[in-house]
DNA sequence: GTGTGAATACCGACCAGTCGGTTTGTTTTA
DNA sequence: TAAAACAAACCGACTGGTCGGTATTCACAC
């Protein structure tokens, strides 16, 4: 039960960062809500600085990791897609107040700790477009759209539910996903892409098919 | 050319609260970078929390009313919806720093500037709500998604363009708009509003209809 | 008794906000 | 019309308090 004071305070942090932004948070108000002192923070962490580098590096390099592994697991882009998002928004439970942390207050960054996480981020957003970018090689996704552009598309239709959606909420985090996947394929997707992507999709009432070309 | 020094100040600050955030920037820093004093700066701002305020309020009171201009302008939902698209994002020429300050920075309001905020912004989302729902009701968009999570959706995917939109890159926010406005129209809209929608869509080569059921 | 984890006391830098004063502009008056 | 009176805009040194970070000590396990 009783975790090490370093992830104590990392969980702490978190809480607080989220709440009032890692600026609006001082060392003293993170370790009096675990009830340690400073001498405890400064002895696992070099920094304040320190603290914001590793909410971020364990986040992306997750999602990263995550991301690899799920590209290669599925063969057609329809299916990768279908399973990034997955995968990503799978890590909301664990990880919300991390992605809130991540993209409100990656500015505090370091400059060079912000390269590092930057390359990470590169690295994910180029997974994603790579799928798509497949996707309309191989016919599936519609070539009238630049790929860039859906890439942002989809990253900001499923990244700001960070900031709205609450787990306590009536619908589970799984319900959501699958309307963006429904969204988000209808939206790009090929007469010909249309057979496969309808395994993913919501299938509406008055209509077999499921698809408006 | 020369504006009062009020302006100067607001337009130093979003700048600068731009890149290191509300409380990552000092108030003597806001008024090095204008040439002013401190003492001109409380001249014109009864504390540094009114400055953020203020940010957050222009912005907001455009966005309201020139949203509730465009939804009486129109008459069907899917008018409505894509005039409500445009309208938005032509504000970001103007707006962008307001944008990423009132969506990075909201949490550093005084609680009780945030729920002045919170209900405009409230009024804004339940505007675009609205047209959702009209839409389903006249039977253009699809039922079988909860118009709060399209609503979040679409808010979502045109939001996140804050983050990584540049005033200088090869597309124009209009030209990006036409791809947003697509893209949505296709993942909500039944065969019946299909028609309406193709005004709006871009139409792919080899697919005169233009839209996938 | 040596190393590791944590507490306490403290420092120097900095920051939001203040305050007395000066400059600039505008109105009143003789 | 020029000087006097007033007001608004602005300046910058100063302060009280706070914060990140450090030095030192303490506890105790092996």
């Amino acid at each position: 039960m009783k975790k090490d004071l370093k992830q104590e305070i990392i969980d702490a942090a978190l809480q607080l960062f989220q709440t009032h932004g890692y600026n609006g948070v001082t060392i003293s108000q993170i370790v009096a809500h675990v009830g340690a002192s400073k001498g405890g923070f400064y002895h696992h962490f070099k920094a304040k600085d320190e603290l914001l580098y590793e909410i971020h590096d364990v986040f992306i390099t997750y999602v990263l990791e995550e991301a690899k592994r799920t590209e290669e697991m599925y063969a057609t882009p329809i299916a990768k897609l279908c399973a990034l998002l997955q995968s990503f928004t799978a890590a909301f439970h664990k990880y919300q107040a991390h992605i809130t942390v991540f993209y409100d207050e990656s500015k505090s960054l370091l400059d060079s700790d912000r390269e590092v996480i930057k390359q990470k981020r590169d690295a994910y957003r180029k997974i994603l477009q790579h799928v798509i970018i497949e996707g309309q090689q191989s016919g599936d996704f519609r070539t009238e759209l630049p790929p860039t552009i859906v890439t942002m598309s989809i990253t900001g239709m499923v990244n700001w539910s960070y900031k709205w959606y609450k787990q306590d909420g009536t619908m589970t985090m799984a319900q959501i996903t699958a309307i963006f996947i429904d969204m988000i394929l209808r939206s790009i997707i090929t007469q010909q892409g249309a057979q496969e992507a309808s395994e993913y999709v919501i299938q509406s009432a008055n209509n077999e098919a499921g698809f408006i070309f």
